[in-house]
DNA sequence: TCCGTTCAGTTGCAAAATGAAACCAAATGG
DNA sequence: CCATTTGGTTTCATTTTGCAACTGAACGGA
């Protein structure tokens, strides 16, 4: 890499106007995604990351850069002057509603009937409730019963 | 491309047990989630989601074959014998809470203050309020309140 | 202190995905 | 019937990804 890369960041939003195709350029790949998961499940290490993922390990690094770079993850010095550590910062905690739906279509529609798969539990070891647009007044939303409106 | 080319698919999961990673493995790139977004805001034809993502021809080909094939998309006959186009199934119109966490997500951290972006509205032209975990008493739930228990 | 190991990368290279542009055939429109 | 539009496909150059081998700084123990 040469010495003078501070450039590689943004060369430009795919769809400056639209949030979604912004958070899409930031984290809407496979492995930033899997990143993300494994921090708010107690991923710490540069290894935590690579053993849970099985990402390769030179774009390990370079996801864990942009995802620093991007402000979704720090690193943070362990208590006594051990080794580095990643940790998810406050827009990083945010994604967690993203997660959550992600991880609950999955459970809907990209399991067979029968098969098994990893659940999020809160404290008491109870599912989390799926997760559904609604109204200010409660009703449930969907993709039918609402619009983008351009530019507000 | 060969005739027979029913593969593709699916060269087996990256993280079969995990909903967040199949999740991912069908809609965790930036061009499915943004002919997704397109589609529920009223893409329908081809054209349609070239010029609103601006993605090349040969690509949005693939992944509207790709969409298909796992059941987001299907091809269905316009009423007067017109062209194909393409809708949402009910697996597709669920993914809609995703699109809304991405968004909301993007306005709160992928904006500088004062940047103007599109906004999700209902009928009445009201902003979508914010979608947070909840648990089932209705307390609010972050990565920090809630573990992945495996294979359950 | 010396030695071995682990960690966190980097480097080199091959394979796959992406993108731009040209090409093409079936529908549609006039 | 002809021109245009639509919905692709093909070709080729560029980028990204992945694998494997290598490196160098930190520990950790004898």
């Amino acid at each position: 890499m040469a010495p003078d890369d501070t450039d590689r960041q943004s060369p430009a939003w795919t769809d400056p106007d639209c949030p979604v195709a912004r958070t899409a350029d930031l984290v809407g790949d496979r492995w930033s995604l899997l990143i993300v998961r494994d921090a708010m499940d107690g991923a710490r290490s540069f290894t935590d990351f690579q053993q849970r993922t099985g990402i390769a390990r030179n774009i390990l690094t370079e996801r864990l850069r942009r995802l620093t770079a991007h402000g979704l993850l720090t690193q943070v010095d362990a208590p006594s002057g051990r080794r580095r550590r990643y940790a998810l910062t406050e827009a990083g905690k945010d994604l967690f509603p993203v997660i959550v739906t992600l991880r609950q279509w999955g459970e809907r529609h990209a399991f067979e009937a029968g098969e098994t798969h990893s659940v999020l539990v809160d404290g008491d070891g109870t599912r989390v409730p799926d997760l559904r647009p609604a109204g200010a007044d409660g009703s449930p939303l969907t993709s039918d019963t609402t619009t983008v409106r351009r530019r507000s």
